[in-house]
DNA sequence: ATACTTAGTTTGATTAATCAAAGTATATTG
DNA sequence: CAATATACTTTGATTAATCAAACTAAGTAT
């Protein structure tokens, strides 16, 4: 059995390296994200590879393996079932439910995961617009699209937003911007850094790159 | 924050007062009911003891103090609360939710597990008829008024329903019955065998009194 | 190419929780 | 009352996870 902190090593590596869309992922990123110093993540690196979860390459990163994976995808899997259902089910709200799947996915059983998946439907997304793994460990290819790739006078339909700060979602939401949300792009000005957009009839506001980027759209 | 482990120590301690009716309790029951050698319990004991959790009287046994008391009462609340989500509204046999609640007991957050409470109509008992602690980490006493037993004319408030028919609360639901909620009696008579009511201007509706039954109130 | 910067590794120490086995106090029983 | 059994405590060691700080390799820039 692993410990929950061997789970959330193979879960960081795993998200990062889909988000990079690149299999190997540089220690940095592994102990940055799991807010532990450097060295701390190399002993456990190690310790992980000797345990067959991934490989790893010194001073260049980690690659996890087949059995690291299948792992991982399943953490990934419990994690946005749980957030669905904290959403869905509990009516928490969108922002503040990260950090308390976050606890529960190393706590509940695949028996009770699986209740649950049926409870909710089995629904393919969670509440971010993420794709939730089947239980075989398979994930539904998510657009690769942002915002700040859209031309100006373009509708599209908000696809998932990429990231997990409270703050983040809160002024996300209060924008309308959530997934399965129509969007109109006024203008897109590269020099700018910026693009002007609108949701419904709402009043028209502006995104710099750094917030576009997170939102992943649909043509 | 206190660990998972700590945790667990206060809430077998509590477990094991309320079955043998007697505030102390022998180091002996700590560690046979954690399945840790005795001499893990001594130190371990002794900790908790240090960090106000309990007393320790040595070669005698502990007893709790009251900040002790209130964190062993909120995990045999949360504990009972998981039970009663795992049968009711997941389905899970009675026999196998002890081991699931005994982990997810301790993820779960007070906010998350309000929610629950709430969705769950505020139960009394978990599905063994153990009752289960208020928030404040009281085990209530069991005896409040029910609907039938209201006048004609009156107007209370309700408590909770006392029932885990998952259709029954689904039922209640939808006639937007449940705790918190204000009602008003319109006609009870006791030949009939009925009891007419109105929840906020919606259109009045009569229950019978098996399902009057279930709904405790007050006034 | 040499110096500097950044990313990563090593080392030594700490904390929480545990066990096995040796030791001790209390209770029971002949 | 002495011998023994039971319940509990102490001691010394182990494991997982962590940090700070010293160190090193690789890449960048002048």
């Amino acid at each position: 059995m692993p410990t929950s902190t061997v789970e959330n090593y193979l879960k960081q590596i795993l998200v990062v390296s889909l988000e990079t869309n690149c299999p190997e992922v540089p220690m940095g990123k592994v102990a940055q994200g799991l807010c532990v110093t450097s060295g701390t993540a190399t002993t456990m690196i190690k310790n992980l590879a000797g345990n067959g979860w991934l490989n790893y390459y010194p001073r260049r990163g980690v690659r996890l393996t087949r059995k690291g994976k299948k792992l991982a995808m399943n953490m990934l899997r419990r994690h946005r079932l749980l957030e669905t259902f904290l959403v869905e089910t509990l009516g928490l709200d969108w922002s503040e439910i990260h950090q308390e799947a976050e606890e529960l996915e190393h706590a509940i059983s695949e028996k009770v995961l699986e209740k649950l998946d049926e409870f909710l439907g089995r629904p393919r997304q969670d509440p971010h617009g993420h794709p939730i793994p089947t239980r075989g460990g398979v994930i539904r290819r998510t657009s690769t699209q942002s915002l700040i790739s859209c031309k100006e006078g373009s509708k599209v339909v908000i696809d998932s937003i990429v990231d997990q700060e409270s703050d983040f979602l809160k002024f996300a939401r209060t924008k309308q911007l959530f997934p399965g949300q129509e969007v109109r792009i006024l203008s897109h000005e590269k020099q700018a850094d910026a693009i002007t957009l609108q949701v419904g009839r709402k009043a028209p506001f502006s995104l710099g790159s750094r917030s576009s980027e997170k939102i992943l759209v649909q043509a």
